[in-house]
DNA sequence: AGCACGCCGACT
DNA sequence: GTCGGCGTGCTC
């Protein structure tokens, strides 16, 4: 027991600081003072930290919960030294921290800087304002200015800037009254930043599948417990205005509602959506929202002002004191995994996030992913299916083109049957769009006479030829170069081709074949702004463009009623790479694209040009069969275990010169873990063996479902010894394999 | 993450 | 002889 200066009883706290430490640190606190949430000054060598009061029992799992520090005697302890006037950090959130960072083995100081980043540093000052005092006027000399000023307050406060504004006197006037006690000053009433959203503003008319749906959703929210349900409907069957109505049940009931999209800074139809319904915008949450912004809404979430909040993956680290439920639309989205600093994958740990706070989730998609349909197969997850199209839009009519029979011309990439096919749709006065995930005008660039590829510096990667800008640019790093006129290697001239197209490229193609058709161009990076993006979109809605052509940008939901064609140049990109999910992202993706098509009551084509028209995921895509799909996914990975049958974790060793990384990767191979249930492969170079100017190579750690790979981690780099420029990265659940 | 301590190279 | 590079280690 320790006295403090003023002889109360100080006692022992556990204080987690932003800061990469593998366990919170002990301080001293007057007793009875702080709680666990509350956010602390404290000081750390001979600086000051804001940290978090920590509880000192940890509620992870045993399975994969972090040995606890050994404890620093009481009489090295130092006391905190003052506390911040700031809403504590809730319980179920400090829950949630420690969970991730237990489970992503990262320091947990890092998870909550996440969490507590964007606070304000100071409390916000209370604006001040006027109201009628209670001295009496009797003595008063009542000027007209004073007169007038006297008229115009009432019971709500006005500030002075207001009141000299509304009555034309000067605040010398003001100040004048309030030393005579006439007026006094009153906090402001400041108008709510974000107005509550009304349950009843606009309610949707639902079909008799949809009602029910929104009636099994809301019932959930109102049981007001955890539980999982999968919305699965297909492209323009209402899953929005379906989950809307559980949204609106957590408003009645008070409480906070989460929804969490993958690529939050694209939503504005979304949010429009949100505004009819409920007759208010929502509060966003995407790591791009900065400055003053960020913190009021922090604030606002924090005090439980903001009700809805729609947002990225970042969002489960708010404050919500009073959460009442989680929505991840587009659930199967890659978009929702964190690759850098704190990997996490978005939409699992929602369901975490969910369990901890104890309330309900909704997953929503077209194209569930495996994860998600194994979890309703084996029953942890409810399902909802919305089956029809809502009014009588049908599901476009997918055909395959067979690149191997009907070519295009050679150096080109539409082949006659999609041209034909477009040309078609523009003469019934309808839009078409052209879809190729691949940015630039050409993926690589090749020396006709020595065979030299075009490759970045840093990155074991081609370069991208952009040709609007003449440049030849890494999309991995970001490096960029003048496109040479003679070849680097072997000083050719004019030798160098461009291989491949990139949507610049279909573009000067389509140009070619619909010289007077009006053509826009989608990317992320010709679209810089989500307002840039906002503005393509109304072009297309009102007609101004007959032809769009873009990359991933362009399958999101957006709804273009005269659209009835899409072509999908390349429907092979993304098989390739061995990835684990390549097969299952790409009928999802192309699904999405293909949900474009004739949305309302204007029968949809797609045509997909492929050169594997045998590969399950062509003949998934055009039988529309994706259950079918799935069970055969399904039944590739359960003899291997691999995931959702079995969990990976990576580890990339990365170091600057290519002997170091193999040195360390191989000293990792050999004291790899040989245990039941579980399997060491690698070391190998990394699909990007360089990246960055970094040496990477990779292992992958693969077990049985109920093996956790967080301690055979943790004992398999403990007292690996590293130097300053070798690292590794852990990444559990990888999704991606570069 | 900071920030100090500490041990080897080119400067007033 | 010192200023300063950044490699190593600690912060309750």
């Amino acid at each position: 027991m320790k006295l403090t200066a003023d002889g109360e009883r100080a006692v022992r706290v556990s204080v987690l600081l932003p800061l990469p430490f593998p366990t919170p640190l002990d301080y001293l606190a007057p007793e009875g003072r702080v709680s666990p949430g509350d956010l602390v000054s404290v000081p750390l060598g001979r600086r000051q930290e804001t940290g978090c009061v920590w509880d000192t029992q940890s509620d992870v799992p045993a399975d994969f919960a972090p040995a606890p520090a050994r404890e620093v005697a009481l009489a090295r302890l130092k006391p905190i030294l003052g506390q911040l006037d700031l809403p504590p950090i809730p319980a179920d959130l400090r829950r949630f921290i420690d969970w991730l960072a237990a489970y992503t083995l990262t320091p947990p100081g890092l998870v909550l800087a996440m969490a507590i980043r964007a606070r304000h540093t100071q409390p916000t000052r209370v604006q001040l304002g006027w109201i009628r005092g209670e001295a009496d006027l009797a003595g008063l000399r009542l000027t007209e200015a004073r007169q007038r000023v006297l008229d115009a307050i009432g019971d709500v406060p006005l500030s002075t800037a207001a009141l000299t504004e509304k009555t034309g006197v000067s605040p010398a006037v003001l100040r004048g009254l309030a030393s005579a006690g006439v007026l006094k000053e009153a906090p402001l009433v400041v108008a709510p930043l974000f107005a509550p959203p009304d349950a009843g503003f606009h309610p949707p008319h639902l079909s008799e599948e949809q009602r029910e749906a929104a009636d099994h959703l809301s019932e959930g929210v109102k049981a007001h417990r955890f539980g999982v349900t999968l919305l699965e409907g297909v492209t323009g069957s209402g899953k929005t205005e379906v989950y809307f109505e559980a949204v609106a049940a957590c408003l009645a009931a008070g409480r906070q509602c989460l929804v969490l999209l993958p690529e939050i800074a694209l939503s504005t139809q979304w949010t429009d959506r949100f505004a009819r319904r409920f007759g208010v915008q929502p509060a966003l949450w995407h790591s791009e929202l900065g400055g003053k912004k960020r913190r009021e809404t922090w604030h606002a979430i924090a005090q439980g002002q903001a009700a809805v909040v729609v947002g990225a993956r970042s969002a489960l680290f708010l404050p919500f004191p009073d959460l009442g439920l989680i929505i991840v639309d587009e659930e199967h989205e890659s978009a929702f995994k964190q690759e850098e600093g704190v990997t996490y994958h978005g939409r699992d740990m929602a369901i975490v996030r969910a369990r901890l706070s104890d309330v309900p989730a909704i997953l929503v998609s077209a194209t569930p992913s495996l994860e998600t349909l194994t979890n309703v197969e084996n029953g942890r997850y409810q399902h909802v299916t919305l089956h029809s199209r809502h009014g009588n839009a049908t599901l476009p009519d997918v055909r395959l083109v067979d690149m191997r029979r009907a070519p295009p011309e050679r150096g080109q990439f539409l082949s006659p049957e999609l041209v034909a096919a477009i040309s078609a749709t523009f003469e019934r006065q309808e839009q078409a769009m052209l879809f190729l995930n691949r940015r630039g005008y050409a993926p690589l660039t090749l020396c006709r006479s020595c065979g030299h590829r075009m490759e970045c510096p840093n990155c074991s990667a081609w370069l991208v030829e952009h040709r609007a800008r003449q440049m030849l640019t890494c999309h991995h790093c970001g490096h960029h170069e003048a496109l040479p006129e003679t070849c680097p290697s072997c000083d050719a001239e004019a030798s160098l081709v461009a291989i491949g197209p990139g949507i610049e490229r279909v573009h000067e193609e389509a140009r070619l074949h619909f010289p007077d058709a009006r053509i826009l161009v989608m990317a992320s990076d010709t679209l810089g702004s989500p307002s840039a993006t906002a503005e393509a979109v109304r072009r297309i809605s009102d007609r101004e463009i007959d032809l769009v052509i873009g990359t991933q940008i362009v399958a999101k939901g957006w709804h273009f009623p005269d659209l009835t064609l899409v072509g999908v140049v390349d429907a092979d990109l993304g098989l390739g790479g061995g990835d684990l999910r390549a097969a299952e992202r790409t009928v999802q993706l192309l699904h999405q694209v293909s949900g474009r098509a004739g949305r309302a009551d204007k029968p949809g084509a797609v045509l997909l040009q492929s050169y594997l028209g045998d590969h399950p995921v062509m003949k998934a895509l055009v039988s529309n069969d994706y259950q079918a799909f799935m069970e055969q996914e399904s039944a590739q990975r359960k003899p291997g275990f691999w995931p959702p049958y079995g969990r990976l974790a990576a580890l990339i060793v990365s170091a600057d010169s290519a002997e170091a990384a193999d040195r360390l990767a191989a000293k990792l191979g050999a004291r790899a873990p040989e245990l039941p249930g579980t399997q060491v492969l690698g070391p190998a170079p990394a699909p990007l063996a360089i990246l960055r100017g970094r040496h990477r190579r990779r292992l992958l750690l693969r077990t049985r479902r109920n093996v956790a790979v967080q301690p055979i981690l943790r004992q398999w780099l403990e007292g690996v010894k590293l130097s300053s420029h070798e690292r590794i990265d852990i990444d559990i659940d990888p999704i991606s394999f570069l």
